[in-house]
DNA sequence: CATGAATGAGCTTTCATTCAT
DNA sequence: CATGAATGAAAGCTCATTCAT
């Protein structure tokens, strides 16, 4: 309790200073000092900076998987179900601004794209509740006849340049318009 | 001949660079040496870091322009103009990947949030081949009713990772699945 | 003792080399090889070189008021305690040479420059021994009627000169030959 | 004809920025833009920048030498020879304020001492204007008795500091004022 | 476990000087 | 004689990481 403390402390501190500054803006000696540790203290938590960051990604991509399930069954309809994900995924993204710039700059780095192929390769458990949609949806015919990466592209493409507009402020998205995108997204890949 | 020869030679290492590596992964020093010029030579062609980046960033946005009105018609209907500007933006990314990598980090940085800022506030020109498509498409209702914003989001985002998948070899882009995902985009914006 | 260590240690090099050398001749690689410290330790008591140089500026100032201020009495008859300033001050000239070199070329430079321009607007406090003499001196009418700023150039004006030669060696003041030419320049002002 | 004016503009330039900027304002690329030719044509008149800034010195000197001797008659008493040649200075300083701002930080670097030494030991030929008269004051027993270089420093080190704090604007010595602090100097060194 | 002073490689940028044209 | 593109050593400064306390 005392220990995760201090490390939730990092970790947070690290997240708001990337995700307002990128990672240019968020050296260990300034994560340490808004942590209120030492620079030496972050080291006994994280074995470095990489490592760090790895780790604050892992956390918050466990929140968003979390917060997808959430109000998520497997007995509603199909479409039901895309829906809640698309505008749920939306809904977290502009809820959480921080984490959805840190989860960007993330994915536009060189961790970004050693985790992709991880994935890929099969070495890092992938988010099974997309996988399973997308193949129970071909499976069905209800989606057009995709590979699964060109589906999720398809679907949730638009979200992230949604939620990156809402957040500089360039858009607003109101419930009522993230219904009516998500709706839209949709349109793309039913069949 | 002369002088572009240099110039273009430090531009084209530091796309190589920076598209491989991140921005993180170009110091000057790199990008001299593998121009075979000496770092002071740089800064004869451009003032500082950040207007090498920001002019590569220009030069590249030119040629994408540039591809996209290659057998780009305004008499041709609107579906088809449509379907050409996102096939040709598709192609143009995965024919030019390190084009891609590097706008995508740029856009990802602290420079492409300004520029996107003075767009939207019109200090600098859009490119207006979009922006007039998406004003005829809502104004003779055959696009959804969105703000351009959002409709740009929801036909060309998917277009980013589609190309980024189909450059890290997860997926393969061939030009009938590239018609295909386009014509998919089309669903989403279309009414 | 402890931290002052260091601090004192990169104080007393960059006093030798800049007194010996100039600015150019004291770049912070050399300052702290000298020191025998690393180069980013130096930013761990001076937040850049310009604080360096003028939190060293700042400290020799307070040394000579101090030796002009010990065995200064306003007990002492007027024209006593105008030679015992100009003897103290050329004593401390050529019995500190470094400390005279540095601050001639400190007050040579931008950074004196400001200096002055803020002390004569009242900006920063100061050397109220040397104002104070003056006006009583032109009150009592002691002092011939110049403004302050000319009678301080007449007054001290030499020593200048004086020190830079004795330390040099084309000269040798002995303590006979400082009180004589402070009591020359005393025959300067005096009315 | 030709050749001294490019010469001569050179010299201009690097006279104006040394002594508004200081050695450090005036890198060569700027005085040869600022001069109408190329870098590499500074080259062809000056084998170095030292070179350039030794001539620059030289030339003023001679032309401060010329104005002093300007109407200085050896006829005339003892006494006016000093105030002439004191009102001269301090003249010729407030009129040619950049000469004065480069001599004085020429005479505050490397380059002034070596000049001072050399001065000494006899290799470069000394203003034997001043050493004749104060010889001749010495020698008549008008003037105190102390080494030349003491007299020097005590007759014309106020002139400085004046000059100067006129040229900043911290004091205006009209030509009243200017009679009145040579003749403060006159008290100090007269017998 | 916690600290934070110390490190030094590495970054961007400047500028006196050279030399092919 | 004149040019100015090219050079590269050297400057000020940052920051991930270590380690004695």
């Amino acid at each position: 309790m005392k220990k995760s403390d201090k490390r939730h402390d990092i970790l947070q501190t690290a997240l708001e200073l990337i995700a307002e500054q990128g990672f240019h803006g968020a050296p260990m000696a300034m994560i340490a000092e808004r942590s209120g540790v030492a620079v030496g203290t972050i080291y006994r938590y994280f074995e470095n900076k990489d490592v760090l960051i790895n780790e604050l990604y892992s956390e918050l991509e466990g929140k968003i998987v979390e917060a997808l399930r959430k109000g998520y069954s497997i007995k509603k309809p199909f479409r039901e179900r895309f829906l809640h994900l698309g505008r749920a995924l939306l809904r977290y993204f502009i809820t959480f601004p921080l984490h959805f710039r840190f989860v960007e700059q993330y994915h536009n780095s060189p961790y970004g794209v050693s985790l992709r192929r991880d994935r890929l390769i099969g070495k890092v458990g992938d988010h099974t509740i997309f996988t399973e949609l997308f193949a129970e949806g071909v499976a069905q015919q209800v989606l057009k006849d995709f590979p699964f990466i060109v589906l999720f592209a398809l679907a949730f493409g638009p979200l992230v340049p949604l939620a990156r507009d809402h957040i500089l402020g360039f858009v607003v998205l109101d419930n009522s318009m993230i219904s009516k995108t998500v709706e839209a997204c949709w349109d793309c890949v039913k069949r």
